[in-house]
DNA sequence: ATGGTAGATACTCTA
């Protein structure tokens, strides 16, 4: 039997978070990981140290903000960077890989800042371009896994406080909408088939104590088309990097599968 | 059209 464990991560910024995400990779032994926020031009990117820890990467970045990478044990096959009607002054947002023939979709989905901002209209319209991209280049009868930080909370499970919640970024109803079209393509959330309607998180604030309230979401996750939904053999959240010293405001989610 | 903190860049924006 042949197992391989997929994460996602959102490192915010990859060169801050470089020890605590080599420290995580020889612990967790994940084969691939997919990054959000890298936050750091290609040329600043760390690839040699990722491949002198075993991980070669792919990945497209920018300054300041955004950057998205994929970085595997495995050989990286088939990269597409942002979307077909992207240009090169588009937020670096999406990378997509084949790894040991399953099409990765790492995404970082934009947070929106306002419902009433141009910012939250540019997230529903890239959610929008999201599902597009996957009825125009991948198959849902074949492996396919999307995965990223989504900043959206799907139900009420994934949200701390759900009255307090409802209506407010991250649990409004035209995002969960964009997110659930998106859904409909074929996918399966495999946090939720793995551990039914437990109430867990994956992001805290940093502010207002939220960590140390559980004031958190569930907003980072890795879904899977049905065939690669019926190889996954778990699927966790893993805390222990929140709670270090100057963590990223998220933890890693890890999915298993059985591949053979 | 809030304050809290963290990160990158250059003292403000984004999350």
């Amino acid at each position: 039997m042949i197992f391989m464990k997929i994460a996602t991560w959102n490192v915010n910024s990859i060169n801050v978070r470089m020890p605590q995400l080599l420290d995580w990779l020889a612990a967790a032994e994940p084969d691939v990981v997919c990054i959000q926020e890298t936050k750091t031009v290609d040329e600043n990117y760390p690839a040699d140290a990722l491949r002198d820890a075993g991980y070669e990467s792919a990945f497209i970045g920018q300054k300041s903000y955004n950057g998205v990478a994929i970085i595997s044990k495995f050989p990286i096959e088939d990269v597409q960077k942002n979307f077909f009607d992207d240009d090169d002054d588009s937020p670096k947002r999406m990378i997509a890989a084949t790894v040991g023939g399953i099409r990765i979709v790492d995404t970082y989905i934009p947070n929106g800042s306002e419902l009433w901002s141009d910012k939250f209209k540019f997230k529903l319209d890239w959610l929008q371009r999201l599902r597009a991209f996957f009825d125009e280049t991948c198959d849902a009868g074949k492996d396919v896994l999307l995965c990223g930080d989504f900043n959206v909370a799907i139900d009420d499970a994934d949200v701390w406080d759900p009255e307090s919640m409802t209506g407010k970024l991250h649990f409004s109803k035209p995002e969960r909408a964009a997110i659930h079209n998106v859904k409909q393509w074929g996918f399966t959330d495999l946090y939720r088939q793995m551990n039914g309607n437990v109430q867990e998180f994956s992001w805290w604030d940093y502010r207002a104590g939220a960590w140390q309230r559980n004031h958190g979401l569930r907003i980072d996750h890795l879904w899977a088309s049905a065939s690669l939904a019926a190889k996954c053999t778990g699927c966790w959240i893993d805390k222990s990097t929140r709670a270090l010293t100057l963590p990223s405001d998220h933890a890693p989610v890890v999915a298993e599968f059985q591949i053979k």
